[in-house]
DNA sequence: CCTGGGATGTTTACGTCGTATACGTACATA
DNA sequence: TATGTACGTATACGACGTAAACATCCCAGG
């Protein structure tokens, strides 16, 4: 093969990549969208070097290892969350802090559904982090939320209660009603989506004749419902 | 070393394992001790086999793979769940569905605070599952539910919003308070706990404030008064 | 212009993982 | 006692995460 005299690797610097140097935020990007298409399962070290354009051991530059690339993935969707937060600020001054936090989870809802498979990681990896290690863009998260409730007048203890009741509702809602993007959404039979087939009908009698209506989402307002549930609980 | 004759391996079959034959049910408390003990991350099946003094191949006789693995570790929690509901069942008749709702909740808190570190698997793989695909006693689970619902005079739809919210509340609620214990119990100090030092007083003044109140543990309190304020919405 | 040093990506290598395949062995049934 | 089948072993392969040493590029200071 023709390459430099020098016998140095075949491709020069300045072709590295697909568009030039590496950095933390094409990494991340990267990473994200390789995710998206093909699941958290498809994201290792080497795929995505190669989905860069480069060998494996080079992101080891951007992040320390995979695990810190998994709080990556998170933290990109926390910016993202940012991106979309940051239009309304302004007019968000306005609003209760009521409105506002409806707003901040709803945008949350949407950016997850924008990205189904990073979601379990919110689950695995971002809780599993002692707080104040978690990415900036989580901590500022956090941030937003808890003014909102110590504005509204709360008191640390009832603050902490409904925080913990926000991220607990959030979350899990994000995650109840965004696997089923995943599963397959090729068969559009509710019927066979479900598998509903060989589930014995005298066993199970409820649940097979509420299934089909299990799998009708809830959307948006089951979320704000349950959150103004809990908000008039803990708030 | 000597060895019978013939050649065979080194160790009798009557010898195998700790106690005798291998069946699903030994390897699936096996693998949910090694996980309690030492972390999902510890759990493979070359280390789960040691564990039962046997090669890792021999797992394949009673889980298809790894995957069905953790299906069996979700599938030994709620078999866990169904043992500790049975006593109070004839009890249970006389009490109404929404105090029966409680009990479910309260004891499927308390399996999950006996495993912390499989309640990840709950978001990640029990509802990666097409529902009619899940274990049996996770889908008795969800029919013992249903049908306090439906008793309870819900129309179809609005069981199906109020099985959602008690799912993904209950969810949520063990994923981020179950969470913390697995983290550095050692520490008992909470600011050290929580890595307080480093963070950012200005930048994140209500978050620092509010810390030492968000490690106190929300308790089966919490759960239940979550739980009050969201059936009371949707049901 | 030259030159040296830090930043960036590559190469090679090791141990571990999940698991496909082929094989031996023990036990139940006849 | 013969035999088929359920059970566990042996061996092997490719992919994984990542440590260590190396090659190359780019730019500041002479």
């Amino acid at each position: 093969m023709a390459r430099e005299p020098g016998s140095g690797p075949a491709r020069r610097a300045s072709d590295r990549g697909r568009y030039g140097r590496l950095n933390r935020e094409r990494v991340l990007a990267a990473a994200l969208d390789l995710v998206d298409r093909e699941g958290l399962s498809a994201l290792s070290m080497r795929r995505l070097g190669a989905e860069l354009g480069v060998e494996a051991m080079a992101l080891y530059r951007y992040a320390p290892g995979k695990d810190a690339l998994l709080d990556g993935l998170v933290e990109a969707l926390y910016l993202e969350l940012e991106a979309h937060l940051a239009p309304a600020q302004d007019s968000a001054a306005e609003s209760d802090w009521r409105a506002e936090l409806h707003r901040i989870a709803l945008a949350t809802y949407r950016v997850c559904l924008g990205h189904p498979r990073v979601v379990p990681l919110l689950a695995t990896r971002m809780l599993a982090v002692p707080l104040a290690q978690r990415p900036p863009a989580v901590l500022r998260d956090h941030e937003r939320v808890l003014t909102l409730l110590t504005e509204a007048g709360l008191d640390e203890a009832r603050t902490s209660a409904a925080f913990r009741a926000y991220t607990a509702w959030l979350l899990g809602y994000v995650s109840v009603e965004l696997r089923p993007l995943v599963d397959n959404p090729d068969e559009t039979d509710p019927a066979f989506r479900l598998g509903l087939h060989r589930m014995s009908a005298q066993e199970l009698p409820t649940l097979r004749s509420t299934a089909p209506a299990l799998v009708e989402p809830g959307g948006p307002e089951g979320l704000a419902a349950g959150l103004d549930a809990l908000l008039d609980r803990f708030a």
